[in-house]
DNA sequence: CCTTTTTATAGACGGATGGTCTATATTGCG
DNA sequence: CGCAATATAGACCATCCGTCTATAAAAAGG
């Protein structure tokens, strides 16, 4: 991860200088880890090259814009998360309320690995979406309408098991769930705690209509 | 509230030059309106004067810096926001749940009123916190806890009325109000609807135990 | 009424940072 | 060897925070 060039020069580097050959992924990761902590506008592309030693010049050969590079991180951003949601929300080994469950303390686990720096990348920018490119936003709420329907599956899920009232309204259930998430997030972060998030969830479940 | 200077002159300005003559409190106001919408790393302190007509030379004359001057706005919007909730969390002419309402129905007129560019203070720097300058993450703990026992009272209220189950631990169904409502809000601003903020306080309500 | 002090503004300036672009050096391939 | 593709260095320009000097009007004082 670390590279110390021994000194600066021009042009196209010799064979093999970066351990890890795939710079491109190598930034969206770096960059993910970024705009996660401090949003889009006061991520500067310096400090995201800085952490994987690809120098500033660089950047725009891998990348036409920021605003580009920023939409590569979200695409990223949400194979991830999609990836985590359902491997919790289909876990057949659990009861579906249950799953909601494994899923907040996977999200909790990772919000205090990273020492509550890191926070949602959808919280993050959906926060600042006033100020963002064109496109972002509507990325944002399509994004959001995905999760909310993959957890809307699952609260399905649990009527068909008996864990839920049948008179429930899944959908909207869970849109509402991920309202209060956002907000759990980001005051777990002001908190430095997971107790937001617990409170949260535990307020929520326990109005579920069962 | 628009001040177009018919020229600009150096020296201290003749007596009523400009409408208001609390600059001080003008550069606030604009500073609140800026901060509700960008946070505080995205505001430039320029386009906060040029809104007001003030020129920078003059700002460093009423604040030492920006983050003192983030301080200030901190603690007016504190103000502004305290007093609002207390006009609708002890008008003694609702039910308490019905305050909850009153305030909520008068948090959507606002966002749609500023067409959901404007979101919480509270939200827009927690969301940022990690950059933020030392103190302001404890006035934002402090901010909200001071929200939630303003809430947790009027919950009481509720109790004592029937309205809510007396086993309720208001406390924390006022932490996850709050909790919940954050996210509310940014969501709103998200998908420029009150649609959100809607959801969230029906699911809210509907969950509280009776 | 004249002088001095205080108040408040005008706007340039510097250092830092951020996004973007151009020139350039090296590699790999034919 | 020659040429295109690759990856880099560093310049460039805009912005932003904060500072500084100059200046003009009001307020104070005699």
């Amino acid at each position: 991860m670390n590279h110390s060039a021994a000194k600066p020069r021009r042009g196209r580097p010799p064979k093999s200088p970066r351990a890890d050959q795939d710079t491109r992924a190598e930034l969206i990761r770096s960059g993910t880890e970024v705009l996660t902590e401090q949003g889009f506008a006061a991520s500067g592309i310096d400090s995201i090259l800085k952490r994987v030693g690809v120098p500033k010049g660089s950047f725009y050969y891998y990348f036409s814009s920021k605003e580009v590079f920023g939409r590569a991180i979200m695409e990223h951003y949400g194979a991830y998360f999609a990836n985590k949601l359902d491997r919790h929300l289909l876990n057949a080994r659990l009861s579906p309320l249950h799953r909601i469950d494994a899923f907040v303390a996977d999200a909790k686990e990772g919000m205090a690995r990273h020492d509550f720096r890191r926070g949602c990348l959808v919280g993050n920018l959906g926060q600042e979406v006033v100020g963002l490119p064109e496109g972002y936003r509507q990325w944002l709420r399509d994004t959001l309408d995905d999760w909310q329907q993959r957890l809307a599956r699952c609260l399905e899920e649990a009527q068909a098991a008996g864990e839920l009232s049948r008179d429930a309204d899944c959908g909207r259930l869970a849109e509402a769930f991920w309202i209060g998430w956002e907000g759990a997030v980001m005051r777990a972060r002001l908190e430095r705690s997971v107790h937001p998030m617990e409170v949260f969830i535990r307020c929520y479940l326990d109005g579920l209509p069962r």
